[in-house]
Formats: structure tokens, sequence, C-alpha cells
DNA sequence: TCTATGTATTGACGAGCATCAGTTCAATTG
DNA sequence: CAATTGAACTGATGCTCGTCAATACATAGA
């Protein structure tokens, strides 16, 4: 497949010169790049991208023991995956009793979102 | 801050009786899963994602050589990155005498985008 | 062909990750 | 209080990651 790609020439730079000089920067500034690379980073395990899609969909009506079932790992397991999810800020929890309820923050994702569209 | 998060009331179950039964199910698929949590841990690293940014914004505009001095990374560091980046089927490269070009590819990013929003 | 240069690969190292078995903690129920 | 149950923590293990120094490879220019 082809593309649109102009490509810019370059040529091959006089003994002693300098490398290319950077002609371009990034839009994203370093810490809004490591606040979205931290969500993403969350979002790049199967489970844990499957536990937000259900969270998401269904907030306040599962409680923990009932995303076990849903994948083949431990119940510690999946405890740690929500904690990953909650260090990286995308869902909460509330406890009633003996039951924890997770929930999507909301706009947890909007910045990641935004930026990839 | 409070959400609007009905709890659904859980019961301790009798003794013996079968744990909680899965209510919910993900709407995702596990090879979609798969897939998007593959692109997602690939942005999951701030320097790859500024390079999806700078790539996304100026493709065949910069070989890679520009690209090292934005990053305090070597080069071997970056080419690494690269690399990562087109195992996930985000980025592509051309190549024109010594001078590698990288580009964004198409739609590379459109499925995490849309399931992300 | 020989040298210089842009890019990719290799090997190694410390740090972090996903996972589980075992355990702990907290709260409900009898 | 004692037993039970849902959820989180601990320690350990094998794997992956990000990084660099060193090297290899490919091409341009003399």
């Amino acid at each position: 497949m082809s593309f649109d790609l102009e490509l810019a020439p370059k040529h091959k730079r006089a003994p002693g010169e300098r490398c290319c000089e950077p002609v371009v920067y990034p839009d994203v500034e370093r810490d809004q790049a490591s606040r979205m690379a931290e969500v993403a980073k969350a979002l790049g395990d199967p489970i844990r991208l499957q536990l937000v899609d259900v969270l998401r969909k269904h907030a306040g009506k599962v409680c923990v023991c009932e995303l076990v079932p849903l994948f083949d790992i431990s119940q510690p397991t999946l405890s740690h995956h929500l904690k990953k999810l909650r260090a990286a800020g995308i869902v909460d929890s509330e406890r009633r009793g003996l039951w924890a309820y997770y929930y999507v923050k909301p706009e947890a994702l909007k910045e990641l979102s935004t930026w990839l569209s």
C-alpha cells in the first residue's frame, strides 16, 4: 500500500559537521506524555482492559467475586490488577460491608482518548 | 466526591452455596481486547508516546537521527522503541539511502481510540 | 575499493511485571 | 465470641522491559 508520504530529502553531512539538527518537536509535553503513558500502560494488559470495559458499563453492579470467574486468574491476581488500575487513576472502589464495588472514574480516560483521536 | 453509583445489594451466601455467579460479561471479545491491549502497551512508555506524537504530525519529515536528540536516550535505545512500535502495528518505515523515515500507519490507533470514547 | 555515516542488532544488567499459594484483614452471621 | 466469607496483602518465581556499550550492516562519497 502507498501513502501520501513526502520525504524531506536529507544529505550526508560534511565531515565534522553536527548530526542532523532536530527540526520538529513533540507537541505533547513531557509530563502530559507521562500521564497518558501511565494510563496506556495500565490498559496494556488484556485482562485489565476487559476489566475497564466491564466496569465502565456496569458500575456498581459487580463485586470483585463476580469478576473473578470472568477470567482465568486467581482472586489475588485480580485484586492485583484492580490495584494497578486504581494506581493509574482509572478506577476507584467503594466498600459495602464485605463487598467491594469498583467503578471507572469519570474523566479518567479523557486525556488519552482526546489525544488519540 | 460522590458518583451516581447504584450498588446492587449483595447478601452473604448460604454455607456451601456457590460464590456469586457472574452477572455481566465484557462486551469486548478476548482477541479484540488483546489487540487493543497490545497497542496500549506500546503507547505505555512516555518516549514511545511522544514518538507517535511527532511522527503523526511530521510524517516523512524526520529521519531517525533527528529524533535521537529529542530524547535523553541513545540511538540504539530509540531504534529499539521504534521496533516495538512497528511490532505493535502502529508505525512503519521507509528507507531512502542511509536514512529511515518512520510514519504512523493510518487506522493503527482507530480501534483503541473508538473503544476509549 | 576504502572510509565515513545512519540505522539496526546483540548481549548484558537491573528493574518491574503477572502470577500463584499462602496468609491476613475486616465484616457478617450465628 | 467464634466461624465464615469477600477482598487485600506477602513472598517467591519466571518472564519481560528499558537501557547502554559494543558491534554489525548498508549506503554514500571519494
